[in-house]
DNA sequence: TTAAGCATGTAAGGTGTTACATGATTGA
DNA sequence: TCAATCATGTAACACCTTACATGCTTAA
C-alpha cells in the first residue's frame, strides 16, 4: 500500500485522534505547513481514496443541519501507519531561490553577490523571528490551550523551523562576508565569464 | 513577464554561456539538483517557450547526423535575467519525511521516536558524507577540469550542502537524546493519546 | 444583520516526474 | 560490435494550489 504525500499526513494526524477534513487541514496550517503542507484540493480527495481502501472510516458527526464528518483510523489504518513510521525517512526535497540566485549571481550579476547573500540572510533571520514570537504566544496562553498533543505545533518541532532558520541567516551572512572580503579569492562565484 | 521554475534555471545557466538542452540537464544533475531540481521533460518545453517569448535563441550546431541546438540570452533574456536576481528571493520549500515522523511519532509509536530521530541523524550524515567525499575529488582532480565557472559546482554551494546537513544530523541527534533522557519531559512529542 | 468561522467539495490549470521513442557518435 | 553517452523530444500520469461554489452557525 503507497502511501500518497496527503495520506501520510493524514493517517498520522489521525492516529492522535479522530477528526473532520477541515479540522486536519487547521491542523497541518499550525503546525507541519513549513515542512509538509497540504490543500484542501487534496484533503477531501484523499480522504475518500482512504475510506475506500479501508484506511479509515467516517462517522456522521452533524450539528443540526451543518454536516460534519469526523474519520478515524480502522485497525487496518493503525497498521498502515505503524508500517509507515517504521519504514525509513527518504523524501527530502528542498527548493531555495536565494541559493539559486546566489550560484548564478557570478554570471550574472557580480556586482551584487554579497548584498543577494544578505537579503537572503535577513529574510531567513525574519522567519526565525516570527516563529519565536508565535512560540512565546503559545507559551505563555498556554493556560487556556488543551494539554500538549499533536493539536498544538510540537515544541521540538517549532524549534527546529527556528533553530534551522537561525542556522540558514547565519550562513548566508558568513557567505556574504566572504564575497565582500576576498573578491580576489572568489570561491567558485564570481569566476564565470573567465573561460571563452 | 512571470518566470517559471525552470525558466529560472535555465535562463541563469545560459547567462554564463550557451549550452544545449542536454548540457543544462547534465549541468543542473551536477550543481543545484539539491535545491532546485529540473527534468527534460519540463527543460525542452521551457526552452521552447522562452524562444518563442524572446528570451533566448537557438542556433544550429549539429555535429554531422547528429542534431543538436544550442540556446543563447538574446538581449531580452539578459535583461530577464538581471531583473529575477535583482528581485527579493521567495521561494523556499522544504518537505522532510522524517521531521513529519518524528512529529507523529508520540502518537502512533511512542517508544520509537527516538530510534527515529537517530534514523533521520544518520541519513543527512550519509549525505553530507556523499557530498564531502565528492568536494575532496572535485578538489584533487582540479587540475584537467576547466577553471572554475558554473559549470562546476560551486564550492561556496557546495559547502552550504554539506554543512546544512551535518546540522541537521546534530540536531536530529540531539534531538534523540532529548527524547531519550527526559522520557518524563516529552517536549510535545510523546504526549498525545493523554487527552480524551 | 452581518462578519467570521465551520464545513465540504469541485474545476481548472500549472508543475513535475517517469517512461518511452528515436537516432547518432565514440571508445573499448 | 556493443555499450555508453550525446541529443531531442513526447505522452501519461501524479501532484498540488487557487479559486470558486455552497450553505450553516455563532458572536458582535
Amino acid at each position: 500500500m503507497e502511501l500518497s504525500a496527503t495520506a501520510k499526513v493524514i493517517l498520522g494526524m489521525l492516529a492522535a485522534r479522530p477528526r473532520s477534513g477541515y479540522e486536519i487541514k487547521q491542523l497541518v496550517d499550525n503546525s507541519t505547513r513549513f515542512f509538509w503542507a497540504a490543500s484542501y484540493g487534496q484533503i477531501y480527495p484523499e480522504l475518500k481514496r482512504l475510506a475506500e481502501a479501508g484506511l479509515i472510516e467516517g462517522s456522521d458527526a452533524s450539528q443540526g443541519a451543518r454536516q460534519r464528518t469526523v474519520h478515524r483510523l480502522t485497525a487496518k489504518g493503525k497498521r498502515a501507519v505503524r508500517e509507515w513510521i517504521e519504514s525509513p525517512p527518504d523524501v527530502f526535497e528542498l527548493r531555495d531561490e536565494g541559493l539559486l540566485k546566489l550560484f548564478f549571481a557570478g554570471s550574472a550579476d557580480p556586482g551584487r553577490a554579497a548584498e543577494i547573500a544578505r537579503e537572503r540572510a535577513a529574510h531567513s533571520a525574519g522567519i526565525a523571528t516570527r516563529l519565536t514570537e508565535l512560540a512565546a504566544e503559545r507559551d505563555s496562553g498556554a493556560a487556556e490551550g488543551p494539554p500538549f498533543s499533536v493539536d498544538q505545533p510540537s515544541t521540538t518541532v517549532l524549534r527546529y523551523g527556528i533553530e534551522m532558520n537561525e542556522w540558514i541567516a547565519g550562513w548566508f551572512e558568513r557567505a556574504a562576508q566572504d564575497l565582500e572580503r576576498g573578491s580576489a579569492k572568489p570561491k567558485g562565484l564570481a569566476a564565470a565569464g573567465r573561460r571563452k
